[in-house]
DNA sequence: TTAGCCACTAACAAAAATGTAAGTCATGCG
DNA sequence: CGCATGACTTACATTTTTGTTAGTGGCTAA
């Protein structure tokens, strides 16, 4: 548990709430949410054992973190199916899926920044 | 210094070679690089001192840190004269220049997912 | 001569993020 | 009964990031 009032959660508080920009880093900017956005960009509903599948170095304890966050943020939604052992899919909202556009640009500006900068001088 | 070969510093490493996202977030996500190249984008020529003047927050540490780590990314460039008391310039490379439409783009979805939570349900 | 300026840096401390290992739950199957 | 299943928690350890405080250097104006 985080504490309310450190130096430095005023600090990032007061630049989230000013800066769309850093607000959109706080939203997708975990470890391990790159990849787990990608997961479901490209397979629609992902279950928690898939995820594991293809991220397999994740931990439980960060992916279910992440999860609970990202659906928080109304970036996933989490369905349950009352089964056992159970099943649970994750899918991406429609605001999920409103941010592709920008996903999809931040890869192809990476990629460019890399090659760019793996030749040059300045 | 960081250790190279903790599980965390080889994950961190993994993602980045294979995930461009992943890559563009390493290289603008700390916490107050988005307000450093804010006010690039906005003044073309900025001195330390008026990085500090308007974010006021940061510490020198952190700032020299950030200026450092954006210089060896490529995005900023340093231009020292040599007067005294010292005159330290940081401005956009081209490439720091290249991110302006990505940067424009988050900070627009930033505000757009802002509203978009405030109101709704799901 | 001393104080002030600017752009830092170093040593240390605190907080935040991530990782590890082990358990939980309800049920169906042998 | 006892074990396997899937999707998690919990307690704890480690790593990484950020913040705090106190300096440094060379010059110049008081």
């Amino acid at each position: 548990m985080r504490k309310h009032n450190s130096t430095n959660a005023l600090n990032e508080q007061a630049i989230l709430d000013q800066c769309g920009m850093a607000y959109t880093l706080s939203l997708i900017g975990g470890r391990w949410k790159p990849s787990i956005l990608w997961a479901l960009i490209r397979n629609d509903k992902v279950r928690y054992s898939h995820f594991k599948k293809v991220i397999p170095e994740i931990s439980d304890r960060i992916l279910a973190l992440h999860l609970r966050e990202l659906e928080a943020d109304k970036l996933i939604r989490r369905v349950v199916y009352a089964e056992v052992p159970p099943r649970v899919e994750y899918e991406l909202t429609d605001l999920g899926r409103s941010m592709e556009v920008m996903l999809e640009q931040m890869t192809t500006w990476g990629a460019f920044h890399k090659e760019a900068v793996k030749g040059s001088a300045t």
